[in-house]
DNA sequence: TCTTCACATTAGGTTAGTCTAATCTAGTTA
DNA sequence: TAACTAGATTAGACTAACCTAATGTGAAGA
């Protein structure tokens, strides 16, 4: 069925490299990845997220319904998860060979996944023996384009002691949305899960670089949903 | 006096990198590189070095006289010395670290110079020693922007038993220039110095990786100009 | 001196990717 | 049901980098 077609990969553009990297994101918790949204995460303005969707659909990359949004088609996601892959690789090597930290790491990775060559991001993935996690304890997807699906949890439920990465606010109420930020709670952060008040209580997190601690109520945390993070490697 | 005025470094294109380290190239040997060979390196039309020639003599890059040619300034040079290192520590590093082979080492780091900050190129440098040569023996510019320059010899001067890369041709004689490419003797090929006939003989040189044997007479050997060829160090 | 021709340049067009300003649409609120 | 509005889209323009076709230019040979 998918053969002889796309023997030869078109090379994609760097730009659209992003593209389909910010709707994977995006809709990665179902549903469609909003033109705004895309926009805010690529800093551009909403008209080059238009113009880029028409092309990008025309390619068979994505599936677009007007004014609804957009999501990845198979080939798409295929793309995508390329992207991700090397990203990721390219994240743990520059830490793990050439002593980059956390910080620094991002932006020197997003320059470099649209240049580096297959055959380097699997040479970088020998010399590191195959990682499974990249060093935000995101995981790898690996050659092929399999990756281990995060399933999430709300704060609301996650056990106590379990250490946990906030992954997607589950509201686009402005005033919850500010109130999160102001707390700290944004896409990404990691936090430790100290303690629940039976009942329906409020639970008590300790954010993970600072140690500040943070007392969320129930309908709150519901709305915090947050991927485990399994236990340090190195 | 140079002060104050490129405080912020405009940060140059790709390409604008790439046409600048051609033209380092094809002035080297004093002179000014030509519009046609510009284009030629670089592969593409004619007219399109013209119109980035004209933008670059604009941003005070390089030196342009109409119908001559153009040479860089002392800030193009800069920048492309900073290119230069670019290219070779990553060669380096490639070939020392990840297991690239000469050959395709070239192409990843004609890409990864355009992407990579200077400060992996820093780290990349401090993991190897802050080395002096790249896989190929060229002299690695230091951070400050100095080379070690190579003087040449021409083959007809060189000593028995030595080394060399030829790097320059000293002729525009098509019919020489095409015996010269029919013996493989085009710059960049590395060669062996086996033997010269006195009373301005013929020398026989080899060529490195395959071995063959050419003799060639004193007037065509005085318009190869060689480097020398530093002993291995790895 | 004049012609020729290789080479350089100008003219004009294309594509990718961005922008601002103007317009449209769908879902909420009165 | 009508009006409003947030968000999406279209219109039109710009820059960088390339192209082909047409035109200039200067140095070398008749």
């Amino acid at each position: 069925m998918h053969a002889l077609r796309d023997v030869t990969p078109p090379s994609l553009t760097p730009s659209v490299e992003d593209y389909l990297k910010a709707i994977y994101h995006l809709s990665s918790q179902g549903g469609f990845a909003a033109t705004s949204d895309i926009a805010a995460m690529l800093e551009v303005a909403p008209p080059s997220v238009s113009g880029m969707v028409k092309r990008l659909s025309e390619t068979g990359l994505i599936e677009h319904v007007p004014y609804r949004g957009v999501q990845l088609t198979a080939q798409g996601r295929r793309a995508a998860l390329r992207m991700i892959r090397r990203h990721r690789i390219l994240e743990l090597y520059l830490t793990q060979r050439l002593n980059y930290d956390w910080d620094g790491v991002h932006a020197e990775a997003e320059r470099l996944e649209h240049a580096v060559s297959d055959e380097l991001i699997e040479r970088m993935a020998t010399a590191l023996g195959q990682p499974l996690y990249d060093p935000h304890g995101d995981p790898i997807p690996t050659a092929a384009g399999d990756i281990e699906e995060a399933e999430l949890v709300s704060l609301a439920d996650a056990r106590v002691g379990t250490k946990l990465e906030l992954r997607q606010v589950g509201t686009q109420d402005a005033p919850r949305l500010r109130y999160f930020a102001e707390q700290g709670l944004t896409p990404g952060v990691l936090l430790q899960v100290n303690e629940r008040q039976p009942f329906n209580g409020p639970t008590t997190i300790a954010l993970v670089p600072s140690g500040d601690t943070r007392v969320v109520g129930r309908e709150l945390a519901l709305l915090l949903w947050c991927r485990e993070v399994p236990v340090e490697r190195r």
